[in-house]
RNA sequence: GCCGGAGUGGCGGAAUUGGUAGACGCAAGGGACUUAAAAUCCCUCGUCCCCAAAGGGCGUGCCGGUUCGAGUCCGGCCUUCGGCACCA
């Protein structure tokens, strides 16, 4: 074969491109005889082109792919879509076409992008979310989930995007807008299928600590997320109702400093207790805002049945209906919303907890001591300042506290308890200890475990989205429906207009049907699924080639391809779904394990987060008008260059700030490198390694130089691929071998056979 | 507020476990080639002192500490970027 003279990325590329698919070398089978080694890149959501994103994230994937292909393994590295979602919707409210059509021609277009990058995927496995092969088994999961009770209706408030006419889960709102469309969100009160992705929340927190092979902030991120909060459940007797306030605490240590007691709106309670409409109005329109805290006096006073003190029970904003039980004790001394609370509303506050480090009985301070903020005392320590609670405060055990107009904030730490009766003189977390023992002892209340995660909300008042299959009957009520009707299909003859409910409602064939058990009329369920459902398993779908798959032979199947494949051993994508499709697959997988499709607990043994491709300071967006694109790239540069430079500004996880000067110099080095093959076409020709085996005569400096900087690339492109994937370094140790090659003067035989081996 | 990263030349970034700070690339300056430009190739390139060379001083956000030796370890700050946020 003759060399072009000059680089010609365009010509080079498509013809291995070429060579590739035609051979198919990127198709995998099972090879239970090699390792595996499952790749995986998140699959896009086919929008329409590429981005610089999908680029680097994309580059990664492949080098690791290749890299382990290499090193012997049998890498599985497929391709997909996630092809349901709003875009496709929007895309047919404003072009009048339908999502199917605009998002397979999408798809279309952006896998020619995909190949035309020379990524190695094996297509034979492509998974593309909205075909009915598909989402069937979304269908499938959902029933599985409904007949364990993992599924189930609830009629709740629930956040809702006024502009996307749909609603959203907990994890799909930022700071109260819509994560897609920016617009406020709201609350309303619908009837919403859920999964009980709590039911796994103790799981899925210990296993964060299986995951070793994540960035330890996205593990973090995790574990915030699910929230563990342990504490005890007290029930308080209200005078004059029959029904006990069940409130839950952390801070049992806390419980003689009780002065008034919170309730939700909404809490059962609260509708008994509470006649004044307006004010709760305005406590509605409050709710959940943190600029202000208001409340309601009900009118009935609360027991503490741990020191028998008669409180206030108050309808609050600041209380959450969702978490806890929904009401709350109040210790203004030590909690400062409670404080906050307290102050506005004139009740009292009793201290019942001091700082640790300072005698009971201090002595009193030489100097006239400021009286520091907030009516605690300041006193000169090694630790800068320590703040005690003046002597004024927290006198006279079992009164009702005294009102303390100068104190500006609660003291939230731990220390001694005071005016606490039998506890008093014990530390913050032997008091925690002994106080539920007693607790549960005397049958007030049991220590209990809450967690931040909800359960996840997955109905959408969508077209484009898996159908929930589910039949409302008159007869029978809600009836799943049999698993040997599914795919429930999504109707075609559905005009979406962006505008009312569900836009399943219009179609009247999909609408009405017959009741499975009985029969009778009956109607479909015309929310769609939540993508996330769709993304929480495609990696389940890879492990399979093309085509019609059946899961319920492959529960009975202990060895199957499935069971070979998972869990996946490289995952890599952008951080922002550190929480959302992380967590959503954690949990799927758990439930597929459970029901025998899986014998793996963890999704993904390794995770590489990606850094954002930055422009100007500004992550690329379209709406920023910052973007980069790959096609000009590509036809300016070649695949080769726009790979090189992303792999090479940047470490991988670091966010990469674009450069046009440095994709120049990304393809001045393959240009150079193409140059000192092209000039030195004749030496490389030398087939003969004998004088580098037998080491027989001694090699001249320059020789053994190469030689042993050829040897120490090698060495250091393994190390840095291998250690953190750290290909920017890697690049630079080839560059600096370049810079050997191309400085080198080859004068004997031997010169030339080092020259070829470098 | 809570949790977690990160601060190194003009810029992107190097520096396995404490051991020559600034690899590699970009930009910049000088030179060669060319009628000229582009491309390519060669040289310089943290900063200060010195006419220059040789040499030396100072340098990894700030202050202090441990050590023969600190970008790296410890304590205390400052700045900045993420995530969560009325979770009782």
């Amino acid at each position: 074969m003759t060399l072009d003279e000059k680089y010609d990325p365009q010509k080079v590329e498509l013809r291995w491109q070429k060579y590739w698919a035609e051979r198919g070398i990127y198709i995998t089978e099972l090879d239970v005889s090699k390792k595996k080694f499952y790749c995986l890149e998140m699959f896009p959501y086919p929008s329409g082109e590429i981005h610089m994103g999908h680029v680097r994230n994309y580059a990664i994937g492949d080098v690791i792919a290749r890299y382990k292909r290499m090193c012997g393994y049998n890498v599985l590295h497929p391709m997909g879509w996630d092809a349901f979602g709003m875009p496709a919707e929007n895309a047919a409210i404003k072009h009048n076409v339908h999502p199917s059509e605009w998002t397979y021609k999408n798809i279309n277009n952006m896998k020619k992008q995909l190949n035309r990058m020379g990524l190695s995927y094996d297509w034979e496995r492509e998974v593309t979310t909205c075909s009915p092969e598909y989402y069937r088994w979304n269908q499938w999961f959902f029933l599985k989930m409904l007949e364990r009770g993992l599924a189930y209706r609830k009629y709740s408030y629930v956040n809702w995007c006024p502009s996307c006419a749909t609603v959203l889960a907990n994890e799909q709102v930022i700071d109260e807008r819509c994560w897609r469309c920016d617009s406020t969100v709201i609350q309303k009160k619908l009837e919403q299928w859920f999964f009980r992705i709590t039911h796994y929340a103790e799981e899925l927190l210990q296993g964060c600590d299986e995951l070793k092979g994540w960035p330890e902030r996205v593990v973090l991120m995790q574990k915030n997320w699910i929230g563990r909060g342990e504490g005890v459940e007290v029930d308080f007797p209200i005078e004059g109702m029959a029904e006990q306030l069940k409130i839950f605490t952390t801070r049992p240590d806390t419980l003689f400093g009780v002065t008034f007691m919170c309730i939700a709106l909404g809490h059962p309670v609260s509708e008994k207790l509470v006649k004044d409409i307006d004010t709760l109005d305005a406590i509605k329109t409050k709710y959940g805002k943190e600029d202000e805290k208001i409340g309601l006096f009900t009118g009935y006073y609360a027991i503490n049945p741990l020191n028998g003190d008669r409180v206030p029970v108050y309808v609050a904003n600041f209380v959450l209906i969702e978490y806890g039980t929904g009401a709350i004790m109040s210790v203004p001394a030590h909690d400062q919303r409670d404080f906050e609370f307290a102050k506005k509303y004139n009740l009292p506050i009793r201290v019942v907890i001091t700082p640790e480090d300072v005698p009971q009985s201090a002595p009193p301070p030489p100097h006239p001591l400021p009286h520091g903020e907030g009516g605690y005392l300041k006193i000169p320590s090694s630790e800068g300042y320590l703040k005690i609670p003046s002597p004024l405060m927290g006198e006279g055990e079992g009164g009702g506290g005294n009102l303390l107009s100068e104190i500006t904030e609660a003291y939230e730490e731990e220390g001694i308890l005071v005016n606490s009766g039998q506890f008093n003189g014990l530390r913050s977390e032997i008091a925690r200890q002994q106080i539920v023992r007693f607790i549960e002892e005397k049958g007030l209340g049991k220590a209990t475990v809450n967690f931040k995660l909800r359960d996840w909300g997955i109905s959408r008042q969508r077209y484009w989205g898996t159908p929930i299959p589910i039949i409302y009957c008159d007869k029978c009520g809600i009836v799943p429906v049999p698993e040997k009707d599914l795919p429930i299909i999504l109707p075609e003859d559905v005009k979406v207009t962006g505008k009312g409910g569900s836009p399943l409602l219009e179609s009247e064939k999909f609408l009405n049907t017959e009741c499975p058990k009985c029969g009778g009329k009956a109607r479909r369920e015309t929310d769609t699924m939540d993508t996330f459902v769709d993304s929480s398993w495609y990696f389940i779908r890879y492990c399979f080639k093309k085509g019609d798959i059946d899961l319920n032979s492959e529960l009975r199947t202990p060895d199957s391809e499935l069971k070979f494949w998972m869990p996946v051993d490289q995952y890599i994508g952008g951080v922002e779904h550190a929480v959302l499709h992380l967590l959503y697959s954690r949990f799927f997988t758990r439930v597929l394990r459970d029901i025998g499709l899986l014998n793996v607990s963890e999704p993904f043994q390794n995770l590489l987060t990606q850094g954002m491709v930055i422009k100007d300071g500004a992550k690329m967006s379209k709406s920023k008008g910052n973007v980069v694109d790959p096609n000009y790239l590509i036809e300016k540069y070649g695949a080769d260059t726009s790979r090189l430079f992303s792999l090479f500004a940047a470490p991988p996880e670091k966010d990469l700030e674009w450069s046009d000067k440095g994709v120049e110099g990304a393809n001045r080095f393959l240009t150079r490198l193409w140059g000192v093959v092209y000039k030195n076409s004749d030496k490389l020709q030398v087939t003969s390694y004998k004088f580098i085996k037998n080491n027989s005569s001694p090699l001249a400096d320059n020789a053994s130089r190469l030689f042993r900087k050829t040897h120490q690339t090698i060495k250091r492109v393994t190390a840095d691929i291998e250690r953190e994937y750290h290909f920017n370094t890697a690049i630079a140790g080839l560059m600096e071998l370049m810079n050997e090659i191309t400085s080198f003067e080859s004068k004997s035989d031997e010169d030339r056979a080092i020259f070829r081996f470098a």
